[in-house]
DNA sequence: CCCTCTTATAATTAAAAATTATGAGTATTT
DNA sequence: AAATACTCATAATTTTTAATTATAAGAGGG
């Protein structure tokens, strides 16, 4: 017995009749009737009794419908679930990114339009993410530079600069300077991201570029202890010009003599690009590009 | 999605791998990356994360195995009607056991009932036997413990006494010493089975309880050959007093100050238990019980 | 007794599922 | 670090299964 047989027994079950069986399923009765047969003699039992006037189930029978309308049943069941999910009527995002000033919107938007699509969200150091994404922990990554890799497609998403930052108390601040050049930075102190932040790399070769020697007096591991650190008046940081939240104890500015820019990526595993939650991602995604 | 492809995503997500997967169903293994690509490309959902090591289910995968589980349940099921519908005549019974010396004469009893039933029988370590039972591939499983699952009924079968054996030619076997105290074995040079051994973990606890520390001279991996190391004269062994072949080569003693007691259970996966041959093995194997 | 409604059979075609052979990626081993 | 071994993926081809059409055969009802 194998389940296509199975299937034309319970649409004869269902319906009486060879001949109306074969319509439901929208094959012709010949092969409805090899089905049957097929099964009536590999087994040696009598599935349905022949009449003039259509045909009845045996004892067998009865039993076997029984199973069958269960197994249908879940059929249907497996596959409403394929297309509920198809349709975005269900199913899970995952996201890596590196912060999530960034992320947020574009998942408020997406929510906005698939409500029914639970969002998970995974905020770490870059290592993280591009773990996360090639592992396919996560469905899509977004993150400041990348390396290249075959697998993974790359859409530059956002370009935004690096500024300068330093408490409200601090004196520049208070004669509200707005820009400022690179060796200006030398006599203050400075307080750095690890050596693996993208924002920290940037800078560190406009410094090159420039010939500036800046040596930070204290390195911290986050943006949020940075910027505790900072508005405590212990130095100033520096931190890329989309990733810093509002906060009245900080004064922001511009270098003017570096270009200091940061690109963010949107990252997608190429063997997943083509899932129906990726691509409408992706569309939501397009207009919160630069 | 047609029931083909479903059966091969439920092979693979039973078996955590295309390439096992395409063992059990007997087919190609690009024939079930096939079934299960189609299945992903129609509905644009991803079912399996590929890893270097095997696969693993996405979410929608779990949900759609909750349904493939059972429909290929319900196959057995109403194959197992028309087999069983001349009162077992045909059909196969698959039973997974950590010894022979226990199932074999109730699988006797079984085949004296039911002559035309195939028998199969897989005798491997209790890690190997759960995942027989756990991927279907047998239909009862005899073990000495088990892990508390929720899919798997376990019955408590026979209770049996850990004893300790030794060389014929050893002075405690010469003198026809029945009994000894754990202490005793201090001095005695002892061949113990791997950890996982369910033996050696109740020796070990007794030993632990009675605060007694025997460390054994070496350890093997299975009983059949700590029977010939023994039998050999290399040190003493212990084992369960069913699983013991009768061999004129050894001398078997009782631990007198310590409860040494492992039980086997009859393991049915729930979903399996309601098959007649999976009943009628049952009522030939209470004979049997304790 | 023929007309109509049923299922059965046979020959053929179409479709699906399988195979073999090979590739590409990733750990593990030497 | 190169070789090995083990994953799943892809492509071309063959085999197997399921379907088709055309027709037969049986069983009432007019």
């Amino acid at each position: 017995m194998n389940l296509t047989q199975l299937r034309a027994f319970d649409a004869v079950a269902r319906e009486g009749s060879f001949t109306r069986a074969a319509e439901r399923l929208s094959i012709s009765q010949p092969a409805v009737t090899t089905h049957i047969r097929t099964m009536e003699e590999r087994y040696e039992v009598s599935l349905f009794r022949r009449g003039s006037r259509g045909v009845e189930l045996t004892d067998v029978g009865v039993d076997l419908a029984e199973i069958s309308t269960r197994i249908f049943a879940l059929e249907t069941e497996a596959s409403e679930l394929l297309s509920a999910t198809k349709n975005l009527t269900r199913g899970t995002l995952r996201i890596a990114a590196g912060s999530p000033y960034f992320i947020v919107p574009v998942l408020a938007a997406f929510q906005g339009k698939f409500p029914e699509v639970h969002v998970g969200l995974n905020i770490g150091n870059s290592q993280k993410v591009t773990a996360d994404l090639l592992t396919e922990k996560v469905d899509l990554a977004l993150q400041t530079g990348w390396e290249e890799n075959s697998l993974v497609e790359a859409i530059p998403f956002h370009t935004h600069r690096v500024v300068v930052f330093c408490q409200r108390e601090h004196p520049w601040a208070i004669k509200n300077k707005q820009c400022l050049r690179l060796e200006e930075l030398i006599s203050e102190k400075m307080i750095w991201r690890e050596p693996q932040s993208i924002t920290r790399q940037v800078f560190e070769n406009a410094c090159k570029e420039a010939d500036v020697q800046i040596t930070p007096v204290m390195e911290v591991t986050s943006r949020e202890t940075l910027l505790e650190v900072v508005a405590a008046g212990l130095g100033l940081g520096i931190v890329s010009s989309h990733e810093l939240p509002s906060d009245q104890r900080i004064h922001v500015m511009e270098v003017e003599d570096a270009e200091l820019e940061t690109t963010e990526y949107l990252l997608t595993l190429k063997r997943r690009r083509d899932l129906r939650v990726v691509k409408e991602f992706h569309k939501v995604a397009e207009v919160f590009h630069d």
